[in-house]
RNA sequence: CGGGGUGUAGCGCAGCCCGGUUAGCGCACCUGUUUUGGGAACAGGGGGUCGAUAGUUCAAAUCUAUUCACCCCGACCA
């Protein structure tokens, strides 16, 4: 390809809208172009890059056996309420109509069409199993889109299905998906971890997601200074800890006089003690009911868990008025003691493992001191309601402590059981002749945010530092000066030469200075730049830049060939 | 959905408070000349429904109301 007519509009400044690397570094190296918000265009450089990462997916995958199909994008909403989930998906479900009013959806995921595809054609177990794939584009209405490509309203994803007669071979396909992940993920240079996740509505019980890491990642993963575990913050488990009885302390609990401390910040610099000697209550309302929550001043709650411990649909942190009609105090007074409402009263277990604290007293502006648990009020029940954070020890291990990263999340994997199969009856014939319903895995990745990840985790001031694997050139061959015959027709003739070795090369023969070509060459982040100028008129040689360790190599007219074929067998 | 912010040339911004020249600057773009090793210089040039609508006024980019879009923080949600 040659430059000058390659459509790549770079831009030197950072763009305003970009918070991240790799935002500004995509609009910047002229890889992306936002319509709307959480809307992109792929430009030329950028389309290559994402096909090479689709490509690498595609090979993985049809090696693991899979097959590739491809769904409609638009689906009809019937099959949605047949699942459920067209009441329950919420506002992220993309609806529309057509022109005689029947409704669908613009798909955000794909386990009712293919669902329904597969109960049509697949009878019985001989059949078995059999998994299926697409690289598509998905909608889904977030809310607030951000981070460009890594957070978007129209996103790629690769996402595939299994289906199976039983459990037993679900899990071998499940883990033979996590294999396969492993390979892609490591053919793209990535460092990722594999999480233990929550599945939130794609649902089902077993389910791992692969985290990017990187500073500026989306999602909080903690993982263990001594054993292997790892997992999603949503995730993250908090073992119980050892019953012991506590002394209690003979000192009565009595109020405190604290106009306007609502926050535990607030009142805890009041008393100048710890926020982990606070209790905030929270109430919150359970499918309608008033719950009062209890954890540590110090900790955050962590609502997955909470909505688990409740066994509840619809989980929100009550408004103000419920919050005055259960307490009988405005919100940032509330506390366990002589809760006179008739709920229930749920506590982490980290409030188990002290005694004495500061509370709310469910008057306006007073606080309780010395509270003490049992004497002075006691929880429904103890359970892991809270978020990890940073050295809490291990739940799986003894001697372990928590670590927190953070990561893009790229891929994830789940057993998904039976929801939509017994939903929308997927059934079978087993080896008896009887009807028996199908087991199902579902397996994402998404593209476009894998592809901003790597650019996340491999970039420096210059630019892009693209792996070899997703370069969307490998070698740039940059003439610095036009005017000199000699200089552009030994271009000319090396470009020739590359192209017949089907090496993917650019040749910059734009009419520029070569200030400019030397910046968008790291910009973009060519793994190999061939530069044309002094050192070739002088001396014969060509000089050969390597953009990830920015080493320089001067070679010999004769010798370019070899030398670029064993960088590149190098870097991949 | 709540809070905050921004909309003026392709991009980044000034002008607005205190209404009154032909709406301005940098980058980008076009033409020419000179240049060509780290986003060149000079000269000339093109490009604007001042987000939209309504109002106040002799007069609106500027004041008022409404509305739309986008960005940030939070809540919500995969």
């Amino acid at each position: 390809m040659r430059y000058s007519k390659l459509f790549c509009p770079t831009i030197k400044e950072v763009p305003k809208e970009a918070e991240i690397a790799s935002h500004q570094l995509m609009l910047r190296a002229g890889l992306v172009r936002k319509i709307s918000s959480g809307i992109y265009s792929y430009l030329p450089l950028g389309l290559r890059v994402l096909k090479k990462f689709e490509n690498i997916v595609r090979e993985e995958l049809n090696k693991a056996g899979c097959q590739e199909v491809l769904f409609p994008a638009i689906i009809p909403a019937d099959l949605w309420l047949e699942s459920g989930r067209w009441e329950k998906y919420g506002k992220e479900l993309l609806r529309i109509k057509d022109r005689n009013n029947k409704e669908f959806c613009f798909g955000p995921t794909h386990e009712e069409v293919v669902t329904d595809l597969i109960r049509k054609n697949i009878k019985s177990y001989k059949q078995l199993p059999l998994i299926l794939y697409q690289i598509q584009n998905k909608f889904r209405d977030e809310i607030r889109p951000r981070f460009g490509i890594m957070r978007s309203r129209e996103f790629g994803m690769k996402d595939a299905y299994s289906f199976h007669e039983t459990e037993e071979c679900l899990d071998k396909t499940y883990k033979a998906m996590i294999k396969t992940y492993c390979r892609i993920f490591e053919r793209c240079g990535l460092n990722f971890k594999i999480v233990q996740a929550d599945s939130g509505s794609i649902g089902g019980n077993v389910s791992a997601e692969f985290m990017v890491t990187a500073n500026t990642g989306e999602d909080a993963i903690i993982e263990c200074s001594s054993c292997s575990y790892t997992a999603n913050i949503e995730a993250a488990e908090l073992a119980a800890p050892e019953d012991s009885e506590l002394e209690t302390p003979v000192i009565e609990y009595s109020e405190v006089h604290t106009p306007d401390l609502k926050t535990v910040k607030q009142t805890a610099a009041f008393f100048k003690v710890s926020e982990k000697y606070f209790i905030k209550t929270l109430i919150y309302l359970a499918d309608q009911k008033p719950v009062a929550v209890l954890i540590r001043g110090s900790d955050s709650i962590n609502e997955i868990k909470l909505r688990k411990a409740l066994n509840c649909e619809y989980l929100n942190l009550a408004d103000d008025e419920t919050v005055q009609k259960v307490t009988g105090a405005p919100a940032g007074f509330a506390g366990p003691v002589n809760l006179n409402f008739d709920m229930i009263i749920i506590a982490d277990y980290s409030i188990k493992a002290s005694n004495s604290f500061y509370t709310g007293a469910n008057k306006k502006d007073y606080h309780l001191k010395n509270v003490v648990i049992k004497r002075d009020f006691k929880p429904g029940k103890y359970v892991d309601i809270r978020n990890a954070k940073e050295s809490d020890p291990c739940s799986k291990c003894t001697d372990g402590h928590y670590r927190l990263i953070r990561g893009i999340e790229a891929g994830h994997v789940f057993q998904l059981g039976k929801k939509y199969s017994e939903a929308m009856s997927a059934s079978f014939l087993d080896s008896s002749g009887k009807e028996k319903i199908m087991t199902m895995g579902c397996y994402g990745i998404g593209t476009g945010r894998t592809v901003a990840a790597a650019i996340e985790q491999n970039y420096d001031s210059n630019g892009i530092i693209w792996p070899l694997s997703l370069a969307p050139y490998h070698v740039d061959i940059i003439l610095t000066n036009k005017k000199e015959p000699v200089l552009t027709s030994f271009a000319e003739k090396l470009y020739q030469l590359l192209i017949d070795e089907n090496i993917e090369v650019i040749f910059d023969d734009r009419d520029e200075s070569a200030g400019k070509k030397f910046k968008d060459a790291e910009l973009i982040g060519f793994p190999v730049q061939l530069i044309i100028g002094r050192k070739l008129k002088d001396d014969g040689l060509v000089e050969m830049k390597i953009r990830s360790t920015n080493k320089v190599y001067l070679i010999p007219e004769e010798n370019i060939l070899k030398k670029i074929r064993q960088v590149l067998s190098n870097e991949s």
